[in-house]
DNA sequence: AGCAAACCGGAATGCCTTATCCGATTCTCG
DNA sequence: CGAGAATCGGATAAGGCATTCCGGTTTGCT
C-alpha cells in the first residue's frame, strides 16, 4: 500500500495514531501549532479564531485545518495536558496529611489554573461528548474530588451539605469573574475563592438551597460546549 | 422651518426628546420594538442580534435602526427602567428595620434580577461611558449600597472587611453561573448567593486577599462593555 | 383631496467567523 | 538526483453580525 511502509495498513495506522509516521516537517508544524494555540487560547479565551492561531504559528489556514479538521480537535490537543494536570491535582491534594488543607489547597489550585489560562477556565465548565480524552480526565478528576470531599467531611472541617456540584458552581462563578476582570484586575478571583472556602468550612452558618441535579449540571455543561466551537449560531428556536 | 410646526427649531427638538412629536405609527413601533427587545435580550442575553429583535417585533431591520442608530442605544432604552428598579432596590432595603435583613435581602433581590433577565445580568457588570442614563442609575445604586453596608457593619452582623467591590465580584460570579447554567439549572444561582451571604456574615472566619482597586474594577467593567456591542471584534493586539 | 415629509421593509455592504479547494512547494525514497 | 506523494498557503465558500441604502407606502397638515 504505502510506498515507504511495506507492512500492513494496520501498522501504518497505528504509527499515525502514535504520531510518528508523518513527514518530519508536518510533525514539527503540528508541535508549533499546539504551542501557538496554547498561547492564543490562554490569552484570548476559547473564542480566539482559528485564523489568529494560524497567524501566531506562522502557517497558513489550510495547514492548521489539515492537522485539526475541527476547532474542537485543536482544543482537545491543546488542553489535554492541562486536563491531565487537573486530574492529577487530586492526587497531590490527597497526599496532604490534613484533609481540610488538602481540600482547600485543591480548590485554590484548580481556580489558579483557570486564572492562568482563560481558555482552560471555560473548558472546565464544559463537557465535550465527542472528545474522549477530555471526558476521561474529567471523570478521573471527579472521582478524586469525591474522595477529597469524603475525607474533609470525616475530619469535621467541611460542611456536611457540601456536594461535588458546588465545585462546578464555583468554577462557573470563577470563570465569570475571570472573564469580566481579565487583566484589569487579575487577582480579583482570589477574593471570591476565599469567600467561598470560608463558607464551606464547618460548622454550617445556616441552611442552603438544594444544589442543582447532577443531570441538570451536565446538560448545562454540554450546552455550553456547543456554542463555544461554532461562532455564535443557534441562539434559540 | 418645519412644515407642521411654525414654532422655533428648539421647541421641535424639545418635543422630540420628550417623545411626542413623532408620527403616531412611529411612536407605536418604537414601543413595540422596546417590548420585543426586552423579551429577546432577556431570553438570549446581550448577544442577541438586532435582526432577531426586528423579527420578534415584526418590523424591518431599517425601522429598528432608524429608532436606535446603534445597538447601544437600544440597550439603553430597554434596560433604563430595570436600572431604575435596581437603583430603587436600595430604598426598599434601607426601609427594612433589621440592617442585616436589609443587606441580605438586597443582595438576593439584585441577583434575582440578574436571573430573571440574562441581558440585565451582563449589563450590571458593565459600565457604559457613552450612555448617561445607565451611568446615573449605576452611581445612584452605588450610593445606596454604601449606606446599606454601613448600617449592616454598625449592627455588627456584617464583616468589617466587606467592601462595595465585593458586590461587583458577586455580580460577576453570578453572571458566570447564570450564563453557564441558563435554563438547564435555573435555580443554581440561589445556592451560590447563599454560600456568599453566609460568608459575609460576622464574625470573620479568617483573613481575605485584598479586594481589587476601585479603578481596576471600573476599567474591567468598561472593557467588558466594549466587546458587548460589537460582535466579537478586537480580541487583543 | 392633494402632497411632501416622515416612515417603512428588504436588499445590500463590509467585516467577522469556521471550513474547503487547488495550484505550488518540499520532503522522502529509490 | 529525480519522481511522486505529502504538505503547504492563499483564495474562496457559506453564513452570522451590525449597519446603510433606496424605492415604495403611510400619515397628517392644508
Amino acid at each position: 500500500m504505502s510506498p515507504r511502509d511495506p507492512h500492513t495498513e494496520a501498522s501504518a495506522d497505528a504509527a499515525v495514531s502514535a504520531g510518528q509516521s508523518r513527514r518530519i516537517d508536518a510533525e514539527r508544524n503540528r508541535g508549533r501549532i499546539i504551542a501557538a494555540a496554547r498561547t492564543v487560547f490562554g490569552r484570548d479565551g476559547l473564542n480566539a479564531s482559528m485564523a489568529s492561531v494560524a497567524r501566531e504559528t506562522g502557517v497558513g489556514i489550510a495547514t492548521l485545518f489539515r492537522h485539526f479538521p475541527r476547532k474542537e480537535d485543536l482544543l482537545a490537543a491543546v488542553f489535554a495536558d492541562r486536563m491531565k494536570a487537573y486530574a492529577q491535582a487530586t492526587d497531590a491534594a490527597l497526599a496532604e496529611p490534613d484533609p481540610w488543607h488538602g481540600f482547600t489547597g485543591y480548590i485554590q489550585d484548580v481556580c489558579a489554573m483557570q486564572a492562568a489560562d482563560r481558555g482552560f477556565a471555560d473548558i472546565l465548565t464544559m463537557n465535550f461528548p465527542g472528545v474522549p480524552e477530555l471526558e476521561t480526565y474529567h471523570a478521573q478528576a471527579y472521582e478524586g474530588f469525591l474522595e477529597l470531599i469524603g475525607r474533609a467531611k470525616n475530619s469535621g472541617q467541611l460542611r456536611e451539605d457540601f456536594t461535588s456540584r458546588d465545585l462546578v458552581l464555583l468554577l462557573m462563578a470563577n470563570a465569570g469573574v475571570l472573564s469580566a476582570t481579565a487583566d484589569a484586575a487579575p487577582d480579583a478571583w482570589r477574593r471570591l475563592v476565599a469567600w467561598m472556602i470560608q463558607s464551606f468550612q464547618a460548622p454550617a452558618r445556616g441552611p442552603l438551597p438544594d444544589p442543582p441535579e447532577d443531570a441538570a449540571l451536565y446538560e448545562a455543561m454540554r450546552r455550553t460546549s456547543q456554542s463555544a466551537t461554532a461562532p455564535e449560531t443557534g441562539k434559540r428556536r
